[in-house]
RNA sequence: GCCGCUGUAGCUCAGCUGGUAGAGCACUCGCCUGUUAAGCGAGCGGUCGUCGGUUCGAACCCGACCGGCGGCGCCA
């Protein structure tokens, strides 16, 4: 048994081949019938002759159904005729199922094909956003590793929120109350002590009731903890990790970018160095990007837009006003009223993808921090205990992976970017 | 939480300021000597989201509810 990329070849040209998948098209005649077969790996034209296979066999194969399953044996021969370039003249072949009916057809709107997910997921252009967001996962997991860092795994239940705790969903626990976390960064902080430099990809997820082109209430966030490091060390590190991951993509998925439509050109231009501006410098320029901001102003989606229409590689921001970021995040000595932060906004209109930076390491500080959010220190007593033993400098981030498909696929909706998208409207399939 | 849009056949839609529903695709059956999500002919297929109201009469007007999509805030 073959794949169906793998008899695409001249070397096979003349010899009998054996593959299997499903109808991707089917079309017939009185005396011949066109089934393009499709695996995971290509689509193939195969042409079945009456003469080859009697009456009887040529009628079971040319009224098959789109998505019926079956495997084919074959002659495989160049075709300019067919669609990629190469022809199989069907000698013998088994059907495992044929369709009645398969739901999803040439017009379907995006309700339908979001409540058929289980089913468009099969087709040509979401295979492809599958194998590159296989890529993108693993280009990440294979950075740091490549970098000598090590993969965590923190829980998923937990009992404190992060940074505040209207978005959170319960979870009933043996007569308490827990909740499902939405960012992994506490306990990712924790594991430093141990492995110094750590990461994790693992869900997080959000009761946000929001409805907007990018965000998901269980998104994929790749999150990253490092001793040692400043600010600008851990934009560095991102920015790498960034070009490790185009590279990869543009380099293994060339096919299926093509496939779903994506301007590879463009996203090479993310391979060129990141800009860098300081959120008082993003401000002074504002007026000239389009969208005037005066200090203070927090980032929205269309200020985001607007400014990412300016850029083709993407644009660190840092040093927020500490008003505008949570209390965790380290003021920097030499001006305490920003904060040694970073995000990271993704060109063509995508906006922020990454928010980073260094974690207030002095327990005095940190505790006073909690205070003026309003905030108990006994949620947070593991955390503080952080900075009780043995503190250090250092830096993480998050990023979200599905945003980060997004834009590498140059989507409109990050619900086209996950298989199975979950927003406050939709649990199923 | 706020604002907007939407629900008619399996799918995509049409249906005129109210008179008991139609097309294309899919599917089934024919026909066709090379098709490119082919072509021709026939057939199958709908409590018009649900409930209530107005009316002699409602897919259409009114109300409530349910579902979905888009946008904002929040963020990744």
């Amino acid at each position: 048994m073959q794949s169906v990329s793998s008899v695409l070849s001249d070397q096979l040209i003349g010899k009998e081949v054996e593959i299997r998948g499903w109808v991707y098209r089917i079309r017939s005649t009185a005396k011949m019938c066109f089934v393009i077969l499709r695996d995971s790996t290509n689509i193939v034209q195969c042409v079945g002759k009456i003469e080859d296979l009697g009456s009887e066999r040529f009628k079971a194969l040319s009224s098959l159904t789109i998505e019926s399953s079956l495997s084919i044996k074959g002659i495989i021969r160049k075709d300019t005729r067919a669609t990629t370039g190469y022809e199989l003249t069907i000698k013998d072949f088994a059907i495992f199922c044929r369709n009645e009916n398969f739901p999803v057809s040439k017009d379907i709107s995006e309700e339908f094909e979001l409540d058929n997910r289980h089913l468009w997921i099969r087709s040509r252009e979401f295979t492809s956003i599958l194998k590159i967001r296989s890529t993108i996962f693993k280009g990440f997991a294979d950075f740091f590793y490549e970098n000598g860092y090590y993969q965590v795994q923190p829980p998923m239940m937990v009992s404190t929120a992060t940074e505040g705790g209207s978005t959170l969903f319960k979870v009933p626990f043996f007569g308490e109350e827990a909740f499902l976390t939405q960012s992994s960064q506490f306990y990712l902080e924790t594991f430093i002590y141990s492995l110094e430099k750590v990461f994790t990809i693992s869900p997080s997820f959000r009761a946000e009731k929001s409805r907007t082109w990018r965000h998901l209430t269980e998104y994929w966030h790749a999150e990253g903890e490092v001793a040692w490091i400043g600010n600008d060390e851990m934009m560095k590190i991102e920015e790498d990790m960034i070009h490790y991951i185009l590279k990869k993509v543009i380099d293994q998925n060339y096919e299926d970018l093509q496939i779903i439509g994506r301007n590879v050109e463009d996203l090479r231009e993310s391979l060129k160095p990141f800009n860098r501006m300081t959120y008082a410098e993003l401000i002074e320029k504002s007026e000239s990007l389009g969208m005037p901001l005066k200090y203070g102003d927090d980032l929205g989606a269309d200020e985001e837009r607007t400014i990412m229409s300016n850029f083709k590689t993407p644009l660190f921001i840092t040093h927020f006003p500490a008003e505008l970021k949570t209390f965790y995040h380290r003021p920097d000595p030499s001006n305490p009223a920003v904060i040694l932060c970073h995000d990271l906004l993704a060109p063509e209109g995508y906006g922020e993808i990454i928010g980073g930076g260094e974690r207030i390491w002095d327990l005095q500080e940190l505790r006073q921090r909690i205070k003026d959010n309003g905030l108990r220190e006994e949620d947070y007593y593991w955390y503080l205990d952080l900075r009780r033993y043995g503190s250090i400098p250092h830096s993480g981030f998050g990023l979200g992976l599905d945003r980060l498909a997004m834009w590498i696929m140059h989507l409109d909706n990050i619900k086209k970017a996950i298989p199975y998208p979950r927003t406050i409207r939709r649990l199923r399939p």
